[in-house]
DNA sequence: GGCAACATATGATTGAAATCATATTACGAT
DNA sequence: ATCGTAATATGATTTCAATCATATGTTGCC
């Protein structure tokens, strides 16, 4: 149910939230009471400018956690704003903080950790290719095609018209095989 | 010197290393020892795709360490290759796994690893941000201006063209201060 | 001081992806 | 069966960032 290093975590640590659209889960500055995770709807973090212009440092989707680091630090450093209704856990921070005295929590936690940043990496270094064949191609040695071409194209953050053009010109080029309608995969 | 978790690792742990370019610190499919701090020069990790196509996973600088989620799985799952010749340093893994004994050192990586996927989050927000001009605003409120305006286009994968065409148009609009040749901050 | 290297800055041109438009196909609900 | 919605697919047009070109300012070095 709950992503991998928080099962240790006694459920008297784990507060239900539910909120509507436009609620404000926590604000900038307030001080930290743990972290989060999304069960259902739709979370963004935003950072208000100095002028009140306010851009999204992240969209937490359910089953993920977010505001991590708020267990390490004193105060919020951004808005969290429900976007989409649904049901929120807060993990207290204490218990976070306590359970990293217990090396099987510390390593499941440091895991989770560590492939995430991978992931994240992997990510940066996608998106920030140019070419939209490339992006695609890097995309899909990456596995990032699961699902539909729609949800494919988001994650490379590219149009899926671009997307749609770029699987074509590799199939074209026989560097990627479309068997059927909608599905495209390496060779062997 | 090493980043912060590192320090709780005993000296007998560390495996100095150095490389010249082209040399391959590690494969695709090799065990793992364990992960590495680039003291100079910098390492790309490539993945190799099915048709021998090499795409870059991330580029490691100095000061960084990279594979570090190879303390929690069996084999490499990418190629190590020093493009700027330097010295390494081999954390082996089971000291790290040991390590996580130690609540100290488990809360420092917990709170460097939740900073980092934070800091992440939101490069992928603002590098998924299209028009240059919203991008290099997003990138200031951010803070990622810290040195040349040449660095600040890399980081937000622009070109330093379109960064300072950018600029301008937000000092024009008054939106960003310019007091001095090359200085662009926030208003207050 | 003069030179080299680099950052800052901006104009002109090009190219590629976004956007707009339009079919076709697939799939579930009624 | 047919209606509606969403995914797949591709063509036409527009937009905007990359690229090329060029100039000035700044810094360190001999």
């Amino acid at each position: 149910m709950l992503p991998n290093p928080y099962d240790h975590i006694p459920s008297s640590a784990l507060r239900p939230i539910s909120g509507a659209v436009g609620d404000t889960v926590f604000h900038q500055g307030d001080p930290t009471h743990g972290l989060y995770v999304v069960q259902t709807g739709r979370v963004h973090l935003e950072r208000v400018g100095p002028d009140g212009e306010r851009f999204i440092i992240h969209r937490a989707q359910a089953g993920t956690s977010f505001a991590e680091a708020s267990v390490f630090s004193e105060v919020y450093h951004c808005d969290a704003v429900i976007v989409e209704a649904g049901a929120l856990i807060r993990i207290d921070k204490a218990f976070v903080l306590a359970a990293f005295a217990d090396p099987a929590f510390a390593r499941a936690y440091g895991r989770q950790a560590a492939q995430q940043i991978q992931a994240q990496r992997q990510m940066l270094e996608i998106v920030g290719i140019r070419r939209a064949e490339d992006r695609v191609m890097a995309g899909l040695i990456a596995g990032l095609l699961e699902g539909s071409i729609v949800e494919f194209a988001a994650r490379l953050q590219l149009s899926h018209e671009a997307t749609y053009r770029a699987l074509r010109k590799l199939v074209q080029d026989g560097r990627v095989m479309n068997p059927s309608r909608g599905i495209y995969h390496l060779h062997p």
